[in-house]
DNA sequence: ATAATTCAATTAAACGTTTGTTTAATTCAA
DNA sequence: TTGAATTAAACAAACGTTTAATTGAATTAT
């Protein structure tokens, strides 16, 4: 992929990201880009193309880590737990933009067809991958017969809880507003990491055999 | 109130619950709602006040019950939260369109002031309640010290997984995506209430000591 | 080595729609 | 007769996309 055309799709991706798709003109893109308007057209096509191949271009980031956390043998289940939660809060903080898209996105029905598809193929690879986990330190009568999907909603809901609002996190963080990218990743990292792992403990260890009471 | 400013916020709520705010038109709303489109500007002054007035009429419903909750005397913490459970499962999926656009509109800071002020006030409502009863089960020794505002962030992000994208709760939950609106969020419901009751018992159960291993 | 050719890259300008909003005339019940 | 409610029409601006001309570096021919 060329220079210019990556840095049409990152420069996208940040507009994306904070105006929305719809809030983002292709004039504000080129801008932001440094490139002529005419360039989006030629290089994608329309802007609905540009989103896709966003998508396609960002959807390949960190393939094959949790397939290798999978078949690694010697982790026992919780181990792997430990190593997820660490993996999907570095991942998502480190590519903020594009998830805050997928998060965006995921609740539209507005677009193209190839788009919705897209979206939900890795909506359903994240699924798959935690699912295998659980279900392997289920077998292993590590881990209580929890209800899967609703355990992955959880854990993908609460990091996003916390990513979509800045505004939001810095005032649970007791930050400021304007406290540099770093120092806000790094912070909220630690808080959803440590949160994450002691409620899936607690969670999961089939040894904590509770019951509702209703 | 007049019946048919009622009549353009509900119509409005519909299209920006499904297309986003900046994905709906003036024209599509004046369409959906029947009138025509000058009424919206006569109305409410501009498209952005529109939204705001939206907010402002939804924000109201059920205030009060959250804090009859916490007054009542006579439930333990643990009622407490088996109710809270029911009662935000409920609200939100009987309020999915609003509940869609305040998931939208928390994570952009492209509006006004008024608007995004709005929007964090009524998240600080849902963290202001919810943190009172877990703090109260903290002080009675039953509940373990746990993160609550994180805490919040998994109650309200675990539902929101679900009802942000209705093609992949129907995936989860294994219906047709044509299912009649009240099977799905009567399924959808029994499915939240459950796992979030589980999750929250073992969670915050003060016997259940248990401790990251990294 | 130089000139001619070629074609992808880039540009400014324009296309026809759609956008949010306003205007000025009209309706209609009080 | 008054004034709020409603209308069709128009407004300028912004939208996504296309066009047609131009650039410029690589390729080919002389």
């Amino acid at each position: 992929m060329s220079d210019k055309r990556e840095h049409i799709l990152t420069s996208a991706e940040k507009l994306f990201a904070e105006k929305g798709f719809d809030g983002t003109s292709v004039r504000d893109i080129a801008q932001q880009a440094g490139v002529n308007l005419a360039m989006i057209s030629y290089y994608f096509g329309s802007k609905e193309k540009l989103l896709e191949a966003l998508i396609e271009f960002r959807a390949m980031y960190a393939y094959g880590i949790l397939e290798e956390l999978n078949k690694n043998e010697s982790l026992s289940p919780w181990d792997k737990i430990d190593r997820l939660v660490e993996f999907y809060v570095d991942r998502i903080l480190n590519n903020l933009p594009f998830h805050n898209i997928m998060y965006q996105e995921s609740a539209t029905n507005y677009r193209s067809e190839e788009i919705k598809q897209k979206v939900i193929k890795i909506k359903m690879r994240n699924l798959d991958q935690i699912t295998k986990i659980i279900a392997d330190g289920q077998q292993r009568r590590l881990f209580r017969q929890v209800d899967i999907p609703m355990t992955v909603g959880t854990i993908m809901g609460t990091i996003s809880s916390y990513t979509q609002s800045r505004t939001y996190s810095c005032l649970i963080l007791a930050l400021q507003e304007d406290t540099s990218d770093e120092t806000y990743r790094s912070r909220l990292a630690v808080r959803l990491k440590s949160h994450l792992k002691h409620l899936l403990r607690a969670h999961l260890d089939i040894r904590n055999e509770v019951e509702p009471q209703s």
